[in-house]
DNA sequence: GATGAATGAGGTTTCATTCAT
DNA sequence: TATGAATGAAACCTCATTCAT
């Protein structure tokens, strides 16, 4: 009778390790040992249930999505016209309060970087990215109705997303030069003006 | 006779190689033997040139910083109108063609990560943006007249160049979602309408 | 009731995943984890059945001892005169065909380096290397009759004997010297002519 | 000015103390760590030197070959006779003496397991046996003038190689199996006996 | 200014073995 | 018998930095 399996417990607590290290001290500082005394497990148990450092950076890529778009599913629950959803998805990523952590903005951040020197986290990075771009983009032709062209809603989707992304960074490194809180609603003003839909 | 001091041109071609190598590897894949190699240099020189590495990441910051500067300035040269210089700014960020350099974008990004690591990188990060957000807001406020409150420009300005980090991350990451040029024009189209000045 | 006991048959089938994977790996390559993975089994379950990694060592080295003289016995079987014995003897170590195994001549090379440094190893391989040439000197005396004195005849014996373990060795790592089923007969050329005894 | 380079010096010491270590320990007993210590060095500095363990072996592997190749030279240049040219190359293997070195045959030993895993290895091991062969078949071949067809020269060279390679190994586990210095003194009789050269 | 050998700390990873179940 | 999670030691290797020349 073997034990009870608990790869997927120790694994999440591996992730969640590895992002909260890494919020503190970058990818290279996360070293294993440091994951494994954050998590309250040995080295040789992180490489038990993970093959590489790496993976545990795809697996927490992985995670950081799932938990966008768990956090984009509650907001958009509520919301009742195209303007609303629209709005649930920039506050999903960029409201504070609930759900907001900036261990995983930092870790986002990051994991920008690493894609810089790693083809697998480049590819997953992308995959993120490419799949928040999709939504985005139905949201902002829903919302919009004959104002954009699909190719305008293509770019603008992107710039908005690069606006999110960007907004990350800032608070990341530059904290106070966007209050917690405003960029959301900054944005949407900005979304608002160029689809000429001004909150009635 | 002591012969002449090359010391400046070693320390540009340093911060150089620094930049060329934190585009392909990051940066701790950047190590002193790579930048050296990198630099036609010997790793006994590097540190002869610059204390530590992080003295020359910090220089790479500054350099940059610099860099942009002086793109911007030449652009402003041309411009006419607050609307053009405000153009100006963005399009020394985000234009393509002369000046434009992936390796300085890359190397932006991964010195953006770094920020989360090391104080003193986050220091030189964020007197950068700060610098940045107060010629943008500035520009800002030139352009738009009444159309936006001291504090609404604030902000505005933050999401601006949220927007054109962003742009920066994401033309690393995810190739190919902004094609090359079009941020800057997607840009300042959502900054005109949220200003009401259609380009006339 | 207890259930019935499997130990040999487990016991077998590790021996044989550790030659296995020791042809491809050598020793050292050869880790528990590969072998339990070669076996079908588990990495608990292979020590279980064996108190070290150096205990299936050695029981591997008697399991190519026993088989080598299984097929010898096989080969004498059919043996009528001396000299057709020691032939059976030269055949059963070098000649192709039925019973010949790659896996089992490198697994052989890899433990006489093993002995190098094992104590226990070179112990047990010593043994049966001194076995071969008891066996060796009485077939070689029988054949040769008065052709050779006791001490003449060790010492050919041990000729012998090192010319078929060097075969394995070139069979190894310089495939294609030595095509095979020629060293036998090359070899029993040579003892022809060291005791005059051509062949009829 | 630079320091004057010691990398030749440094080379050696670091192949002499594998070559040591490993014939205590075998190729994976013999640690970066213990090889640094038998030479004297530190483990950083040996991979200043080598780029790899491997490196190193590989290295090894030549150094025997030349110091072989040595050996052999020095006792040819006293040969007068194809017999005694032949006579020379297999006591430059397996004579004692002076030259002689117990660590350099258990060294080969494992070097030959190695071959069985790392295919560099068995490049280089096969390289160095096939070097060995042509000499030793040009040898025979001058020895025994007509009595050896062009094909019977290459296998009974096989054949007298593998007999020098499987003395090496009985050397090393089985300590006493062939008294020092005979196998040279009995392989040269085999020798004899096959191309009818009694010794006049 | 310049070289490159040298150090020592620390990195990721592998692994034989143990043990709760 | 059997499982596979867990451990802890040790492996190879990288690297920023120092320093004799």
């Amino acid at each position: 009778m073997p034990r009870p399996s608990n790869t997927q417990l120790r694994r999440r607590q591996i992730v969640k390790a590895l992002l909260a290290v890494m919020a503190e001290r970058g990818y290279d500082g996360a070293s294993v040992q440091a994951i494994a005394q954050r998590a309250g497990l040995t080295p040789g148990l992180i490489h038990y249930h993970f093959a590489s450092k790496q993976e545990i950076l795809l697996e927490a890529v992985r995670e950081l999505t799932r938990v966008a778009a768990r956090r984009f599913d509650v907001l958009a629950r509520r919301a009742k016209t195209p303007r609303e959803r629209l709005r649930a998805f920039i506050d999903s990523r960029l409201a504070t309060g609930r759900g907001a952590s900036p261990a995983a903005v930092a870790g986002w951040v990051v994991v920008g970087a690493e894609a810089v020197r790693q083809p697998e986290v480049k590819a997953a990075h992308e995959e993120a990215i490419r799949a928040q771009l999709a939504v985005l983009e139905v949201l902002l032709r829903d919302h919009a109705g004959d104002a954009l062209t699909e190719v305008d809603a293509r770019y603008f989707a992107a710039i908005v997303l690069a606006a999110i992304e960007g907004a990350f960074q800032l608070s990341v490194s530059a904290r106070g030069v966007m209050p917690t809180g405003y960029a959301a609603k900054a944005l949407m003003e900005l979304v608002d003006s160029r689809l000429g839909t001004q909150r009635a």
